[in-house]
Order: structure tokens, then sequence, then C-alpha cells
RNA sequence: GCGCCCGUAGCUCAGUAGGAUAGAGCGCCAGAUUCCUAAUCUGGGUGCCGCAGGUUCGAAUCCUGCCGGGCGCACCA
């Protein structure tokens, strides 16, 4: 809020020098104001003179000069302003200033920080998208709550966002799946049975089999292999959708692949390649040309046996997206399926669709620790940890900060020792602890009979202490993080802000007693504390996470 | 061999659009509570920002090459 005030006045600045002739426009828009990290250098800083420097051949410190006699004529924001360094203009603001963020938090509250950017531009966010061959694991952990995440920071940014999760129940893995169900199944009655070679040997099939057997005995040892196939689907859904709604997360559709050969739309592709020649028979498979799209070599999209492979229904399903009228399409993959991206964004362009409109977020693989050790998973092996599993040792809380406290880009080790012996020193309590302390304060107050305080009515001068100015400053930072988290689909940007925020004030809290005799203060403190609420809140809601108001 | 991601403190990781003296948490050591919750705070860091070049006023950040780790490179998804 202050900084972008601070932008306009030097934006401003930079028109005048234009028009009187210091200048010429060619830097425009390309200096920015920053903060300093050191003390000294004032509250904000500005590269300006260095960046027209750089583009006139001209002496910084001389620019400076210039632009530092423009900002002197301005008596609203600042207090004075200093050349430094290279050239860099540091910017001292009026203390008064500072305390004017509170207003838009008070007027705002739970609204505080959302905004408009997003215009009510449609977006699809997909993500998820596990097939039902078994309950979800850490890796599809990851997925979900980044997923779901960047939906929450696009909803709170003005964008009308779907989240869907794609899935298919047909094909050879899910044959598998019921076939293990089947051999499960009569093992437990006692019967003959032939597991799978490669079936799925977790122990939720025996749970399901388990469950059948009670519900109706051995009424079901005679019946086809897509029975048990259907039976396992169901069930293993119903688990997928319990365990999402958990972690907080919910989606507004579920897109069957079925649909697409039901409706023709992979026959259409088809069809629409072959008009634009390209796709070829080879082998008795079909072909797509994906080297007219600069790639190494052609994919095979139809196998011999007839069956599509994955990128058919892939393309069909993003043709789909289009015609549903996206305007934006994010997908949310796990790093192993890097290979499935360029083919998927050639078949978009071949079929006359602008693939920059699809955003594919890679997310690196969590490594979770167990003893010290690597624990390989599989989810046709019985050694994989679930979700549900993570989240009864360590919460729902503690789970989505984990995963949140990392960019897609990295991988995230889990250490499963660590979450359960010390979830007491997990930093998510570090931040909701904030939270608690600001709620405790009220109680407090209202114990003490001290009225809250109306902003309006609040006399703030007197926050006059470092600690209340860097929390001031903090604060006023939220609406631009939230807005920079959304456009750059970076979720771990809130963790950090909270807590950095959250820190700030339990500094605060240490030094300096809110509720004192000293009426004056103590409501300039109340009112304070009240934003510093509100704005964790809001950022603890935004990531999914709660705030406490007792711990 | 080719493609994508990563390499920053003992460990796990941040580091917008290139900026001034490099950041946090954990761990370790030493302290703080007659007072609003000690799940807190304060103090303690000699880091070849993987290596070598390049671009420029200025590079952890951009470019090139190399080294190391992860994930892929199917008529599986």
């Amino acid at each position: 809020m202050i900084r972008s005030k601070l932008k306009q006045l030097i934006d401003s600045c930079f028109n005048q020098g234009a028009a009187q002739g210091l200048w010429s426009n060619a830097a425009a828009g390309l200096y920015n104001v920053e903060t300093p990290r050191h003390d000294g250098q004032g509250d904000f800083a500005t590269n300006f003179a260095m960046v027209l420097a750089g583009k006139e051949k001209r002496n910084p410190r001389e620019i400076a000069g210039q632009l530092v006699a423009l900002l002197e004529t301005d008596d609203t924001l600042l207090d004075k302003v200093k050349i430094a360094g290279p050239g860099f203009v540091n910017l001292f603001l009026k203390p008064s200033v500072w305390s004017t963020v509170l207003a838009p938090i008070d007027d705002q509250r739970q609204q505080f920080g959302l905004t408009n950017i997003g215009n009510s531009k449609k977006v699809m966010v997909e993500f998820v998208s596990a097939n039902p061959t078994g309950p979800l694991s850490v890796g599809h952990g990851r997925n979900g709550i980044l997923g779901d995440t960047i939906a929450r920071l696009l909803d709170a940014t003005g964008f009308d966002v779907t989240r869907e999760y794609y899935f298919n129940d047909a094909g050879r893995q899910m044959r598998v799946l019921g076939g293990s169900l089947q051999a499960r199944y009569l093992e437990l009655l006692g019967e003959d049975n032939q597991f799978p070679e490669d079936g799925y040997q977790g122990e939720y099939l025996y749970e399901i089999a388990r469950e059948m057997i009670e519900d109706a005995g051995d009424e079901f040892k005679d019946n086809e292999l897509d029975f048990f196939r259907k039976r396992a689907q169901d069930a293993i859904f119903a688990d997928i959708e319990a365990t999402l709604k958990r972690i907080g997360i919910t989606f507004d559709s579920y897109y069957n692949e079925h649909t697409l050969y039901e409706e023709g739309l992979i026959d259409a592709v088809v069809t629409e390649l072959r008009a634009k020649n390209l796709v070829y028979e080879k082998d008795d498979a079909t072909w797509f040309k994906s080297t007219e799209f600069g790639h190494e070599k052609d994919r095979v999209i139809i196998k011999s046996s007839g069956e599509p492979t994955y990128r058919l229904p892939d393309i069909a399903y993003h043709r789909e997206k289009y015609r549903r009228g996206f305007d934006w399409m994010i997908n949310i993959f796990g790093s192993d399926h890097i290979a499935t991206v360029p083919d998927v964004m050639a078949g978009i362009e071949a079929i006359g669709l602008d693939n920059s409109k699809v955003q594919v977020i890679l997310h690196q693989f969590v490594t979770l620790m167990r003893d010290g050790r690597q624990v390989k998973m599989s989810t046709r092996k019985a050694t994989f940890v679930t979700i549900d599993e993570l989240v009864d040792e360590v919460g729902v809380d503690a789970l989505r900060f984990f995963f949140l406290m990392r960019k897609p880009d990295s991988q995230l080790e889990f250490d499963l020792e660590l979450a359960k012996a010390q979830s007491q020193e997990n930093p998510v309590y570090y931040v909701q602890y904030g939270h608690a302390r600001l709620c405790s304060i009220e109680r407090m107050a209202a114990e003490k009979e001290v009225a809250l305080p109306e902003l309006s009515a609040t006399d703030l001068s007197c926050l006059r202490e470092k600690e209340e100015y860097q929390l001031l400053k903090t604060l006023s930072e939220y609406p631009a993080m939230v807005t920079g988290a959304a456009k750059d689909l970076a979720p771990h940007r809130v963790i950090f802000y909270l807590m950095e925020l959250a820190g700030h004030f339990h500094s605060f809290y240490n030094k300096h007693k809110v509720i004192t005799e000293d009426e004056q203060l103590t409501a300039a403190r109340l009112c304070l504390c009240q934003g510093i609420k509100t704005v964790l809140a809001n950022g603890l809601e935004l990531v999914g996470l709660t705030a406490p108001n007792k711990m």
C-alpha cells in the first residue's frame, strides 16, 4: 500500500523530469521501489538513478540529485531523502504515514488483501487426478495441497476458479486392480485364487474384501472380474474423497476420461489431425507427427491393439477445456509426468489452439525419511505411506504447512521422526500461537474492562517503537504479497510471510506491554493488535490453515 | 546420450523484476517470566551462494561450458 503510493510519487517525478527535459522516457517502468536491507538506508529505496544512468550513459549520482530535488517538493509522505552508494535514493517516510495502514485493514476485515486483478477470468486448476487404484499417498498429498492452495490464491485475487479432478477408470491398470480384489476375496473365503502377477498388494484390498464378505458372504464368488473392478473403484474413490475432505480439499468437478469416448471427442481429435495431415499409420499403429513441432521423434497415439495411448485422451481433454471456455488452464503434475507435457502441448497446438493458455506446474518429489533412511514408495507394493497415516501423526495443519513451505521446484524432504517427535517445534504452531496470543490479549482487555477502541477515534501517533514500525510495515505489504504469490503461483511465499509477521509480533509482545495504565497508548496498541490479528487470520485462511483462538 | 528440476550456514530451505554489509527455521551454547499464554523472546555465524568463464556501474540471480544429485526419455499413465 505505502510502497505503491511511493511508486506513484516517483512515477510522477519521472514524468515531471521528462517534461522538463532532465531525462528521456527510455527508463519508463524499469526502475523500482525496494526495501533496503540495512539500517540507515531508509524505509524504502529506489534504483531510479542507476537504471536511468545505464540507459543514458550518465553519472547516476547526478541524476539522483535531480530526482531528489523533485522529491523534496512532496510533503505528504517523505520526511527526508538521501543519495547513497552508487546512486540509490533512500527514502525516509514521515512516522505518521505508517499508522495509515491500519485503516484499510479495519475497514475490510476478512476482505483485506482480496483483489480483483483476475477480473473474473475463467481458470481451471486440475490437480490430484489420481486413478482410483489405492489410497492417496504422500506424493498425491503434495500435489493436492499445492493445487488447492493455488486455487485459493486465484480465488482471492478475483479469478473465476474451477477445481477439477480428472481420472480414468478403464484400462489395464484398473483390470489388474479388479483381479487383485477378486483374488483377495476368494482368498478370504478359502477358495482357489490367482493373485495377478503385478497385482496391488496393499492391505486396503483385504479390507474391501472383508466388507464384501460381511455384506453378502460368498455371494460374489462367481462374479466377473469387472464386478470386482467396479467394487474396488467405488470403495477406493470414497476413501480418496474422504481423505481429501479431511485435509481441506474439495473439487468443483470430476471428469471421467470415459466421457471423451462416449461423446466422440477422441475420434474428433484424430479426424482433425488427419485432416491436417499430422497423423500416419505405421506398424499397425497410428502416429502423431510431433517432429513437426520440434520434437525428436513421432509418437504413437493409437496402439496396434486399437487402444489410444494416454496422449490422445489428454489432447481431447484439453480441447474440451477450451470448449468449456477456460482462459487459463493450470495443471499440477508430479515431476514423473514431465515427458507427457511436450507431447500434449504439441497436440494442442496441432489442433489449432493457443497452448500458452496452458500452464503446467511440475512439482518435485516428496522424499520420506524414516530412521534416517529414504522410504521407497510404490503403489503396487505395500511400502507406501498414505496421507491419512501422515495426518494421524502430525495433523492437517502441520501437513499443509510443511507441504507448502517449499516451492514446487524443490524436492521436499519429509522426516517422519521429526514430524512425529517434534511436532511441538513445528513452525505452524509459531504462526498459530501468534493468533492465539492476540485473542488472549483481547480476552484480557475484556476482563480488565478495557473497551476495544474505535480505530477512527484513536490517536495512533504514540506508536513509535521500532517493533511497532516493523509490524505496520509488514502489515502494509500483505496485499502485494498475496497478488504476487497468486501471479507467480507460489503459495510458499504466504507461508514465509506469515512466519515473518508472527515473528515480529512475538518480538513486540515480549518487549512491550499492550494493556497498560496509559489509556492512549493502550488504545493505539489494541488497534495495532487488531490489524495483526486480521492479517494473520486472513493469511492462514488463504492457505487453508486454522487460526485458533486459544492454544 | 537427450530433456526438465535442483546445488546457498552442520541439517532443511527462502532469496520478486540483477542492487548496497547474504537470510530464516531446526540443531548447538548462554541468558530472559513478581507483569497481556515461555508452543515465546534476547545474544552467539570466517557461507570458495557447486566449479570456471562471460554480459555490466553492479551477478546467488542473466548467458555458455563443466561437475554432482533427482525425475523422465513406451504401442504404461
